[in-house]
DNA sequence: TAGTGGTCTAGACCACATC
DNA sequence: ATGTGGTCTAGACCACTAA
């Protein structure tokens, strides 16, 4: 972590630096998002886990023997990507699924009337197995990885509203139980962080109307065919590599899919 | 345009800039936010128009009397708002709907089956009439004033994919009509924001599961009670103004709602 | 009081677009 | 050749936090 960046990377100063590569591709990246790359590989090791603080800006300047307002740049990019939460006088920190003010920073479901009280979690089934074929293509696994497949209620006052399935790679999650998540306070991407060392950074959702089958009207106390929402969720940790797989019915009586277009 | 901000803004430099006003409320803001302001300012009232080159970060440095780096950081937090476009070389520009790479910005939904072939228009109906109470709510309106009530379908491969329904108040439209937009050949919003200078900046979006009822089943060609999104949308101005409320509902049998989650 | 991130400045140089 | 935004530097000072 103590290269100087300038001479390997950017090269030869007779050539200019602009130049594009062979293939079409830019030969070089800017200073401060080489310096994102090193500090994102940093976290993807494991040299600062979630909750904790990164060197001062000062100090990583020194590190990397660049101006601070440079480092400055790469967090504060990195703190644009939620990679990093930045506080003033306290210091930069990585970005952790335990904090208060996000909770369900994943979770787009409002009631219709507010306020926005907690919702009970009834976990159903937890099974190893091998994984559909859909799964495995969306997690890029062989067919003969073992995944974790989980089943989960999502409760408002008492009624059902979410029906979870959840597929995991094992090999991730190796010792995960349903005791252990009952027992876990926090959110499930909480407790993936905390016990098994896989931080989610983002998601894709893919969202259908459909209507509920026998199995799924029964658990979610519905009539056959009531129209439910299907949300398809790819989520993915550092390198974009994706780590979860999971299918969501929710019933929108009382509730509604939020989301914020810009 | 060419106040100097520190004296009258920041006040008596013997006063703390840090301290808060008598409500809690911060007694200022950072030069490059109040330039922020004025900019988008100047962008409600027209100074400039989508498209439109802003002058160069050089002279609307010297214009406001700070330096080219305080004007660079307001220009670069409006290009993230999406109020502006920056291209290197040529200027900063104000965004608009009308630009070829980013067409239907606010339109989610993706076939299964790439690729993206863009979708038939087809007009229904174009009414002006009293809004009914939930739609005057959400625009912010009296019972009184008269809206635009627009229906519409979406037609992938000559089958219909969305019906949508549209409000819109009538004073900020006035005009409209089914030839006006059947001759356009931009976007809605491409639309709005050439001929009426009302340029959507961002959406809420509420999304539900529903059964489609008879006429909607007809106009969609699908059976009574097929399973549809039914997606709310109050669509914003500058200053967060309200200015179109449309309520969707998508067939996804072939097309899905994408969403990225971070 | 010391240390952190946040703001602001001034200047140099680079990359890109246009003439 | 000129003008634009993009990067990088160095230094000053401000605001916030904690000891």
């Amino acid at each position: 972590m103590t290269a100087d960046l300038r001479d390997p990377v950017r090269g030869d100063p007779t050539l200019p630096t602009g130049t594009h590569g062979a293939a079409g591709v830019p030969a070089f990246s800017p200073l401060y998002l080489q310096i994102k790359t090193l500090l994102t590989q940093g976290l993807t090791q494991g040299d600062w886990k979630p909750g904790d603080a990164l060197p001062s800006e000062t100090e990583l300047a020194a590190r990397f023997k660049v101006s601070q307002g440079t480092v400055r740049k790469a967090l504060d990019a990195m703190a644009l990507d939620r990679l990093l939460v930045r506080r003033q006088g306290k210091g930069t920190f990585v970005a952790t699924h335990a904090e208060q003010q996000v909770q369900y920073r994943f979770l787009r479901l409002m009631p219709d009337t507010p306020p926005r009280v907690a919702m009970q979690r009834r976990f159903l089934d937890l099974k190893r197995q091998r994984p559909p074929v859909e799964v495995a293509r969306a997690l890029g696994l062989g067919g003969a990885q073992i995944v974790f497949r989980l089943r989960r209620l999502l409760l408002a006052l008492g009624e059902p509203v979410v029906l979870d399935e959840i597929w995991l790679p094992a090999g991730l999650f190796e010792g995960l139980s349903v005791e252990r998540m009952s027992s876990y306070a926090g959110t499930m991407y909480g407790l993936f962080e905390a016990e098994f060392g896989v931080r989610m950074i983002r998601a894709e959702e893919k969202i259908r109307a459909v209507a509920a089958d026998e199995a799924q009207a029964r658990l979610l106390s519905l009539p056959l065919g009531a129209p439910l929402l299907s949300v398809e969720r790819l989520s993915m940790t550092y390198a974009d590599q994706p780590v979860e797989f999971r299918r969501g019915l929710y019933h929108t009586a009382a509730h509604y899919y939020r989301n914020e277009l810009s």
